[in-house]
DNA sequence: AATGAATGAGTGTTCATTCAT
DNA sequence: AATGAATGAACACTCATTCAT
């Protein structure tokens, strides 16, 4: 074996040992905010949280220096990643008021089929920690601004202008958007789907409305 | 004094004491029913309940048998007192689209500016009891159904008649309601009332909407 | 029984509570210094120092709020009564240089006889937090000014003067009673008196010397 | 390259390696010494005094068996050494009396100048483990007999003979050495030059006074 | 009715140590 | 030789709850 084959193989072991420890990183976040969004986060100590990957409590150390800060990782990955599809949406360059149709849409797929976690961790936790609460907050600002910036060009408004109109419709659909998980039931009438289309067309008729007006 | 009169005194302090145990216990529900909202369930302590009352925590077992009993107390007189309030609406007598759309503004009112607590009791806190949520669940489900019934007449449905087109525009109802606090500021720029009147009018079009189609 | 014998009775009964728990800590406290003073501060738990009282560990925080408040109170305690009975000596009123002698007689048999645990807690410990250092160097700077003041005045010196040929003649002094316990042996062959007045004829010796010359 | 030539340099780069682990221990414990002088044994981990050198905390573990074979290691170094230099003046061969006046001076040049962890580790130091802290008294021990020693020649006395009447002034010179890097202030008004030479006669005076009565 | 005392169960966190790589 | 991973034991501290007074 030559010497750089040696380092190479020391190369991969190395960033096989990193992806390990990133992956294990990503599924200790993911489990958490599974069992946080459950069960609130008093309530979900280290030893249940490592229990799921055959970790005893102390071992979670290595990844997070504290309780707060696994918490801290698990909203920012989902705000992530929601963050993400939403995006991706906005960018498809569709007409705005279908951009927003989407958005709807996407965001009911999103919290009843894809992170069903999502809605607790950001809108029914409580945190005792009030550093915790105040990023809890920004991270849904930030996403906020992503159905507003949508909404401002439908209706042609400059970034800093104040929505004052829109405001109610925004939070209406906000609020009907963050109270899905209270009735959705995966065996009931209505799938996701259907949801999304009902959802979607029933919060853009607001705005609609609104235009005409 | 009489030994009539001794007796007589007796009662009446009796009831007088019956009367005070009453009013403290009512107290209590109120000043516990507040902290809850504001801090959860697991972080608010009979210590803490107890010092707004000048009472040590302890001495609250002459009250409530147990923190939960407590806090179920608070979920019920809560629940009690909002009811009472939508049920006088509904028995005032008005067309039913119109008993709706009061609905709505009192029920903004409520959360709003009468009981603030009301939300976060009942959506978003937390409680490690499951027989607690199981109680939350069966308080919203009542006081849902006061709207839903409203709904049924308003369409000339049976109370045993599933809603099938009307569900979700209920719910978007149920979540823009119960989503109002995140986002209402006392010193913004909408007033209590301005808010329940837009409100009103943006709930209930949907329905008018469902019935003209 | 009368309601003054009533109150009376009340009265007495909430002193006796009050002087029962008063007692309990200053038991505590002495238990909890000795213990300190033997193992350190990091090596002795609350439920080693409860154990000697029939408590369990947490049943303590009901007479400090933490390891370091009864630490805290240690400290104190040890340093109130050792001051005491230096500032008696002072009180007396011999000739200065005898109450720099006796001072340093009683420091003797304080150490070796009364207080076992004082050289240890104030010289000995390392304690984690640095405001409770600071306390232990102020409490510590107080005593070291009883001799201080003492000296002064067998010189003639004033209050703000600072002492320079006499501060090695004192440090000295204090070193060697400082070092005391870890020579001193109760079935040794010299008793406490012995000691005490072997220390205190050898360390005024030096000042006196020095006023010679 | 001959085969030779490729043994040889394997033994150089053994032996090379051997002085490697040689110094890095020596390293190690000299760090380790200063830190848990200056923290405390229980407040100092492997992690801190790894990172000190760039290693991880269990790295340590090649090098030393356990905490307390580390512990021991640094206080067998700093009284080698510190020995080593009293010895030497004790070999110097001066008349008895200015061998000890000698002894002190080197005492706190050491003490303050060149080791200053040599105090609180051998006289500051609570170590959980009764055998350390043997082994500490007993090095302490090795330390105080260079100085009996001297004090019995210059008295004529055997080795076997007790010291009685130089016991007390002995234990004083202990005493006030080891205090002094609890008052010795660098930037004072007392350079460690003047200390010594004062401390020295100081002490030293204790024995002449002895020997004349 | 009120409370001080006490506690048992539990929680987050630290750390020396082991082991596989 | 070095380390990342993992852990067991320990510890300070919290809190709902009980009980005697």
């Amino acid at each position: 074996m030559t010497e750089g084959a040696r380092e190479l193989m020391t190369d991969i072991q190395l960033s096989r040992q990193q992806r390990k420890r990133a992956e294990k990183i990503s599924q200790l976040e993911h489990v958490a905010a599974r069992m946080f969004a459950e069960r609130g986060f008093e309530a979900v100590g280290f030893e249940d949280i490592g229990a799921t990957l055959d970790l005893r409590g102390p071992s979670l150390y290595h990844y997070f220096s504290s309780k707060e800060e696994l918490f801290l990782a698990c909203i920012r990955q989902s705000a992530k990643e929601v963050a993400n599809r939403l995006h991706a949406i906005c960018e498809a360059g569709a007409e705005p008021m279908e951009t927003l149709r989407a958005l709807f849409e996407e965001q009911v797929i999103i919290e009843l089929r894809d992170y069903p976690e999502y809605v607790p961790l950001f809108f029914k936790l409580y945190v005792p920690s009030s550093e915790i609460r105040m990023e809890i907050l920004s991270l849904r600002r930030a996403q906020a601004e992503i159905f507003e910036n949508t909404v401002r060009s439908a209706f042609g408004l400059a970034p800093h202008q104040r929505l004052i109109h829109q405001r109610v419709a925004l939070e209406v659909a906000f609020g009907a958007l963050a109270y899905l998980p209270e009735w959705y039931r995966p065996d009931g009438e209505l799938s996701v789907d259907e949801i999304a289309k009902t959802m979607g067309e029933s919060l853009v008729a607001q705005f609609i409305k609104l235009r005409c007006s």
